[in-house]
DNA sequence: TGCGCGTGAGACATTTATGTCTCATCTGAG
DNA sequence: CTCAGATGAGACATAAATGTCTCACGCGCA
């Protein structure tokens, strides 16, 4: 049976976000295959790395255009990124974390332009009214990627309950943990 | 001149933070010292994550200790709890993130004393009226990490200002995102 | 049935990080 | 000044991960 190259690389992010230090081949059986089989895939531990990135790089270009950030109200809009960025979660936690790879321009410039249209999701909301503008985008975007991150290790190690996860962040990053009186 | 011991743990920290799997000899480096001389305080690299995890554990119970989590208002003891925990911030954005610690169960326990200190701050809030309660003390804890940590990022990439730290974690955290009508 | 493809298991050489040691140098205390 | 203590530089052996290879097995397909 063919290999599933983005499972293989969804299981080795889920490790390795954990036990960076992790061998191939501990990798390997991670997702249920032999090293032999993981080296065929990627020729090695860097190639793995740049795989993930691509993948993760993909995964979140991909769920920004679902997510249609320049639509409607920008709240909605952060709501709908975050649920279509869920299942990339834990691969964008290991990445966000890992930032070896900013050595390679390439990458850095496939973040950049990713960090640019989250921010501009930010500052719409800020021009539109919707969003406080003492908090920069840049921090707010920052903060998106923690708060994503934490969601993700929060749900592996049971803390919280997947079905909670988009609530949770989004939740958290729009109104915060004080209480508000009603209107 | 004797090794200052925190300083060289704090330097590590902040490399594998960024380079999970940076070697010892880069470890050295960075903290200015020769890789003999890290040898002769830290026997390996076990060793040297413990006493990362030693010395994180402690600066993290003395920042609770100062913050005086029991006493005012809760949202003021999380302000004074973030600010206490600022210079910690690099080794607390690599000891969360870095969860292969938890197979001990020595440092499991602190942990989990410091997570529980942390969420009955979160409880009492709650309690109190202060704090929403769609929000779990576990999430709120999770979600301090996670902030705690991007702010040690961005801060150490230049994208956030140092002296914002405080400012946007705190806001963040318990304003949200989003803007609120004046009263 | 027989073939081809991809896989798992494991041996092997190679590279790399690690741990240990020695020795020259520096620095601060007496 | 002199000496004890600690450091830096580097050589060295060891351990460990990596990369490569072979071979047998299982499975789908003709």
């Amino acid at each position: 049976m063919p290999v599933d190259r983005a499972q293989v690389l969804h299981s080795a992010a889920a490790l390795l976000t954990r036990r960076s230090t992790a061998t191939m081949d501990e990798v390997a059986r991670a997702a249920g295959i032999s090293r032999a089989t993981l080296h065929r895939q990627f020729a090695g531990r860097d190639a793995l790395v740049r795989a993930l990135e691509e993948l993760g790089l993909a995964e979140c270009e991909s769920a920004l255009d679902r997510a249609r950030l320049d639509e409607g109200r920008s709240a909605d809009a952060l709501r709908g990124l975050i649920r279509e960025l869920e299942p990339s979660a834990p691969l964008l936690a290991f990445l966000v974390t890992e930032n070896q790879l900013f050595e390679g321009e390439q990458q850095n410039e496939g973040w950049a332009r990713l960090d640019a249209r989250i921010e501009a999701l930010f500052r719409r909301g800020q021009e539109a009214g919707e969003f406080r503008i003492d908090l920069t985008p840049a921090w707010l975007t920052e903060a998106l990627y923690g708060l994503i991150g934490s969601g993700a290790w929060a749900v592996q190690d049971g803390r919280v309950a997947a079905k909670d996860f988009q609530f949770m962040i989004v939740e958290l990053l729009l109104g915060g943990a004080l209480r508000r009186v009603e209107p």
